[in-house]
DNA sequence: TCGCTCATCCAAAACGTTTTGGAAGCGTGC
DNA sequence: GCACGCTTCCAAAACGTTTTGGATGAGCGA
């Protein structure tokens, strides 16, 4: 009953041991175990029960260097400090290894840290041989990274889009858009004439497209487009401030939607402080149904999106882009799912 | 102004050619980037100059199979479907990475596809070279994880810790006992005779600790242990039906601890409706402050952890069992802070 | 001139696998 | 007895790097 003093150091068995063991090259326990025809059934089953027996697992570095594949799917995770990471990260995550598992394949994560350049990052985890492919996510209008992934030629798939060249890489993203268009339909339907939007600091192309839809939606019924504030995300003070100088914007708007839910929680907050009832005196919507969206005072009316879902999408995606080469290249749009809550309601009797 | 037709493929610059153009052998260009003393001081230069110019990035992979070593870390994620993925491994997972590659590795995510052996999974990502260490999570009391991995030496951190043999790992843990054990007090000096306990269903090791804390310091005072109850995580049906089954058991308890935020806010949901008010009629307290628990009503009195850090000081202890072999094993218990809000409150009157 | 040290460079082996291009043995048809 | 094809196996090369164990030549003291 002694506790082990000296850990087992199990040398790891090599396929030149398997070989040697059982009497035959190393070329013929490779292709046995491969399952190539030309060994003969009995040596197969020779060599698989050995290899089982002594519990052999390919190095896989040896494959690598001669397959000059790696396996690995990489992504990038830009660490910002003191910026809170975005809750559905998890999720897609969690989808996206999942995704690439079941396809023979792993993920690999790469942070970006603070002050360093993306596309240095990129170009050391793709040029070092250690990822095939690479996932990007949360892109901007024009990004640099797609630019760049395209002329090197190597295979990626955004979650999110330019937006310009969509036709060249692979991405699946939200549409926003739409989602944002039918919204500002609905709220104008609901009499609301005053519009205002707060969206993050930078340039993200969903933030564009949102907008561009909400503002088409204005256009078409002759309305003014919206007052459009920016805060950085994760910042709660800046946000705050933002919401509340959106508040106070005179005439003060009947509608505002956050980009993000964390945003639109922000007003929420800001107009509880202020004494403003929502959504009897202004409605606030938001995007991504994060969790506490259902908790909120009131609870937030916002758009889902099953990020997981998403992400094994994805994870199909970079493999097929993978395995036919630019033939694999797709575009997915998803529609996300309007869950009405009680922040919206019809805009107040008088206003406009 | 043609669009590009066919990508560059930017045949990748090998060692091999760098050294060839440099009219140089590939051990004096190796030994040069690498920083060698037996080059000279002009030769350096010209090969530095020459890697920089062509944007040479060494192949990983060439080491990799050298060196014996991968400079990633793994760490496996149990796909559990249909269950919600614990927002704080988003949190979790980027103060990891980013505390692995500030020391120059990287993390690997295996997931472990539903229905098979973490096992299975586990020592395959270890033997196939593909990671030197491994990052382990939620532990259960006796982990056979825990074991295997200490029999094949391979070193690896775990964040939380099995309850035997704790001198022969490196692990991270929140003092989850310790925190029970004062709330147990602390609501105890607030008049609360009854506890109930809500945990998850499986044998975690922090729900057997944090059990612990609350049930030393009930006995202390002579008082009988709580009634326990447990639920799968994540699901809301289990959970809502086990926390209904703790609120009407009889006598009714005036304080019930749920052993993360997700159970303490299904007991909220459960008491809203069956009307009974919180704080005054019941005392409910979570574990972890998820972003929610703020939100929550009334919002929940719960204890806090970075997560971040936590991960980071991981990541650190990880590099340090990889340095210094088991001289680098080491046990961290980190304090939680006890947030209280407005979920908790003295016992009823003529309670008890 | 010889022998020694020092600075600088390099050829070859090694890491563990897959793949290429045969080779050996055996039966078969003529 | 020979050419041929088929089955089964294998030696060697290749992948891109690091490391080992010299080799080469210059400088220098004797």
């Amino acid at each position: 009953m002694h506790a082990p003093t000296n850990r087992t150091e199990t040398k790891r068995l090599r396929l030149k041991e398997l070989a040697a063991h059982l009497d035959l090259s190393i070329t013929t326990v490779s292709r046995a175990l491969a399952g190539y025809p030309d060994v003969s059934e009995q040596t197969r089953q020779r060599v698989r029960e050995a290899a089982d027996a002594f519990g052999y697992v390919p190095n896989q570095v040896g494959r690598m260097l001669v397959s000059g594949r790696s396996n690995f799917v990489g992504m990038l995770l830009p660490i910002e400090p003191h910026a809170l990471v975005d809750p559905y990260l998890a999720d897609f995550l969690a989808g996206l290894a999942g995704g690439l598992t079941q396809r023979g394949r792993d993920l690999f994560l790469a942070t970006v840290p603070a002050g360093q350049d993306d596309l240095a990052v990129l170009r050391r985890v793709v040029e070092s041989r250690r990822a095939d492919a690479v996932v990007l996510y949360r892109l901007t209008c024009e990004d640099p990274r797609v630019t760049f992934l395209i002329e090197r030629g190597v295979p990626f798939v955004a979650h999110g889009r330019t937006l310009a060249s969509t036709e060249a890489y692979s991405w699946l993203d939200t549409d926003g858009e739409g989602a944002f268009y039918d919204l500002g339909r609905r709220l104008i339907a609901l009499g609301h004439r005053r519009f205002a939007m707060l969206g993050p600091a930078k340039d993200y192309t969903y933030a564009f497209l949102r907008r561009r839809g909400l503002e088409r939606a204005l256009a078409e019924a002759d309305l003014p487009p919206p007052v459009v504030m920016a805060a950085p995300l994760g910042d709660a003070g800046a946000m705050a401030r933002a919401a509340a100088a959106l508040i106070n914007s005179d005439p003060r708007p009947t509608a505002v939607v956050g980009l993000k839910d964390q945003l639109a929680l922000a007003v929420l907050e800001e107009a509880r402080r202020e004494g403003i009832a929502v959504p009897q005196a202004l409605t606030v919507v938001g995007f991504d149904d994060t969790p506490v969206a259902a908790y909120a005072d009131p609870p937030l009316t916002t758009f889902s999106q099953s990020i997981a879902e998403g992400a094994a999408t994805i994870a199909a995606m970079v493999v097929e882009r993978l395995e036919q080469g630019e033939a694999g290249i797709r575009g997915h749009l998803v529609k996300p799912r309007f869950v009405p809550r009680a922040s919206h309601g019809p805009a107040p009797a008088g206003a406009g």
